[in-house]
DNA sequence: CGCATGTGGATTTTT
DNA sequence: TCCACATGCG
């Protein structure tokens, strides 16, 4: 193993709190980790500590992440560059550990399964629960929201009630779900965890270490599965922040670290001190901590926090490009520049401004297999190739509309050839992707003439890669370790191959407030800060916190710099013109307010060039523009607003005075306005 | 089947 | 606040 310090520097290099963390040996600690406080460092000091100074081996830790993404990020940070590979067999997802333990650890014979079951996600189950509905003629009500019903009673059905909530056959439903999982060997990811804790609570498995990170985000399963792993010699060290729930509303329990400390008697440090954001954007986000604790600044104060009032949603994204490529243009790469929102559909007119003025941009979504249909339907072809039984993955691959055989020869063809598949396999040695393309001659369907084939042909071909990579690297014979790809995919498949490319592509990224959690930049800016957006109006006064925790979340992202921004028009049936209430919450020696005209007619001339081209286009075959630009004093007529004078105008805005309405502002060509003389 | 009435949900999303 | 769907009545 080659680590890229020894240890006694890499803890040397720790501040007093974290060294206390890495070293304190109790029965069960949580570390309250502020924002940008060296979690991520301490947790890996941690395990290195245990192993070398401690003589733990690896074997005996479990180290647990929430997502795959925060599993990748730690595991490239305790190991750098090795060309053994280490043994670590417990380290990952909640999920991807309950995994390896059903697959390879627990008698999941016991639960009516065998141990090549298959991980299915939430779609497959759902079609499983429709077809169900069908054969057994049962009487469900709002079948349409299925998936959302069927998540949301199945506690309670879990918890023996009676009654369904519309009093149908939901839960008969279950149970005969239950039944066809068993039959089809297919888990959920709810199954996973349930299982394991169903098993372990006979069959004990106890580490020497549980590690846990972001252990604010554990729901009941979760916990309980934490407390069938502790033995009464297991060691529980989790790290989190209270101050970064925003997800209490898909079941992270609202006060992880109360019951942590009430269940494991755990005693509490704390990491206080923020590396990451300049000392004016800290105080700014302090406002925002619910939980009372101490954060410390350790930076300069840098730039004072920009607040901006662009009149809508267009002039906004045009302001951001013209930003943007100022700060490009400083030398800044565009991947430390990033715009938050609360809605997803707020993107849509950034993207729109962005693709005209060639500013390279990400919109993160959550991309699965399933949102790349050619991968999908490979996946099944696949899936039954490897395993004869799954007549699921057999019928959607034959029947697949786009990529599934047109004639019945194709058809009887690409059935043979997959069910010829395993043979074929144990008697060549399969060692290029292109092989497996090839034998089941996926060109067929793939249709070489159009557009998409050769992006298409890429997919599959880097997807076999994928799988020959992933039995490489787990020393596993071809059949068995494709089988096992392909058996957890739905758990590990998603990052296949996009993230790798976004990661590190240079590009601006616009994302939800939601999913800026965990990530940084040089440049931040939240858009939308307006009444009725953020916060979104909620029912509870829970609901009201988290809000709150996500804005603290967002603008706690920003390493030297920030924009908090509202609009005038929000044109969203949602928000309201007038700026939330967290903007007036800052300090105002912390902020500074751009004017709105002054922005219009210094900085911004040559946004608003483009944004006149873009006006114009949008309504040159409807208004006529007028062909003099009237100065002021002219009398106008709007008709809402009744008479007006015009106060100040330029190429594209104009400003009314109305003599019952006040003050308004428009886009020229957009504003219904009528001149008078 | 067509129409009137009732009811629930709307946003964020990982595994 | 409005929309989509379920239900019930004629």
């Amino acid at each position: 193993m080659a680590k890229i310090m020894p240890l006694e520097n890499e803890i040397e290099r720790l501040n007093k709190y974290q060294k206390e963390a890495v070293l304190e040996e109790n029965d069960a600690c949580v570390v309250n980790a502020n924002v940008g406080s060296g979690k991520t460092t301490v947790l890996v000091a941690k395990v290195h500590y245990l192993h070398e100074k401690k003589e733990i081996p690896y074997e005996k830790m479990v180290v647990l992440t929430f997502t795959n993404k925060a599993a990748a990020e730690m595991k490239d940070r305790l190991w750098f560059g090795e060309t053994e590979t280490v043994e670590l067999p417990f380290f990952g997802t909640f999920h991807s550990i309950a995994l390896k333990l059903l697959k390879e650890i627990l008698p999941v014979e016991e639960l009516g399964y065998t141990r090549d079951f298959s991980v299915i996600e939430p779609d497959e189950e759902l079609e499983l629960a429709e077809q169900l509905i069908t054969d057994h003629d049962l009487h469900i009500k709002y079948k349409n929201r299925l998936k959302k019903r069927l998540e949301q009673e199945k506690k309670a059905y879990q918890d023996g009630r009676t009654e369904t909530r519309y009093q149908d056959d939901l839960f008969q439903l279950f149970s005969l779900l239950l039944k066809e999982k068993k039959k089809q060997n297919k888990v959920t990811f709810d199954d996973l965890l349930q299982y394991a804790n169903e098993l372990l609570e006979r069959y004990p498995f106890h580490p020497s270490w549980i590690i846990v990170d972001e252990v604010q985000d554990s729901d009941k399963e979760q916990l309980i599965f934490l407390q069938h792993l502790k033995g009464t010699e297991t060691k529980l060290f989790a790290v989190g922040d209270p101050n970064q729930v925003i997800y209490s509303w898909r079941g992270s329990s609202e006060n992880v670290f109360y019951t942590l400390k009430k269940i494991f008697h755990a005693t509490e440090l704390t990491l206080p001190i923020n590396y990451r954001s300049s000392s004016s954007i800290l105080e700014a986000a302090k406002v925002f901590l619910q939980n009372g604790g101490i954060l410390e600044g350790s930076r300069e104060p840098g730039h004072k926090i920009l607040i901006r009032n662009p009149y809508n949603p267009f002039q906004e994204a045009e302001y951001l490009a013209g930003k943007i490529k100022k700060i490009h243009a400083s030398g800044i790469p565009y991947k430390e520049i990033a715009i938050f929102y609360r809605l997803q559909h707020q993107s849509e007119q950034l993207e729109k401004v962005f693709i005209k003025e060639n500013i390279p941009y990400e919109v993160s979504l959550k991309k699965t297999i399933k949102d790349i249909p050619v991968l999908d339907w490979f996946m099944k072809v696949l899936r039954f190739a490897c395993k004869q039984t799954d007549l699921y993955a057999r019928d959607k691959a034959l029947g697949d509309k786009v990529y599934g055989p047109a004639t019945e020869w194709d058809k009887q063809n690409l059935l043979h050839k997959m069910e010829t598949f395993t043979a074929w396999a144990k008697e060549n040695t399969i060692l290029k992707a292109d092989d497996i393309y090839r034998y089941l001659e996926i060109d067929i369907y793939l249709h070489p003439t159009s557009a998409n084939y050769q992006i298409e042909k890429e997919q599959v071909l880097s997807f076999c890669n994928r799988i020959l990579e992933y039995a490489r690297e787990q020393e596993l014979d071809f059949m068995i370790g494709m089988s096992n790809f392909l058996n957890s995919s739905a758990l590990f498949g998603i990052q296949i191959l996009n993230q790798e490319i976004h990661e590190t592509a240079d590009s601006v990224k616009l994302m939800t407030l939601h999913a800026s959690k965990g990530l940084e930049f040089q440049y931040v800016f939240i858009i939308g800060v307006n009444y009725g957006l953020i916060p979104l109006p909620g029912k509870s006064f829970e609901d009201e916190d988290e809000e709150r925790r996500l804005f603290f979340v967002g603008i706690t992202r920003a390493k030297d710099y920030l924009e908090l921004s509202y609009y005038t028009n929000p044109e969203q049936y949602r928000a309201v013109s007038g700026e939330s209430r967290y903007l007036s919450m800052i300090p105002e020696h912390l902020t500074v307010r751009a004017d709105r005209k002054k922005e219009n007619k210094t900085e911004d001339k040559a946004d608003l060039q483009s944004l006149r081209k873009q006006v114009q286009k949008q309504t040159a075959a409807k208004t006529v523009l007028p062909e003099q630009i009237p100065q002021t004093e002219r009398k106008v007529q709007h008709k809402r607003y009744g008479l007006g004078t015009i106060q100040a105008e330029d190429d594209v805005m104009v400003t009314v005075q109305f003599e019952k309405y006040g003050k308004k502002q428009f886009i020229k060509a957009l504003g219904g306005l009528e001149y008078l003389d």
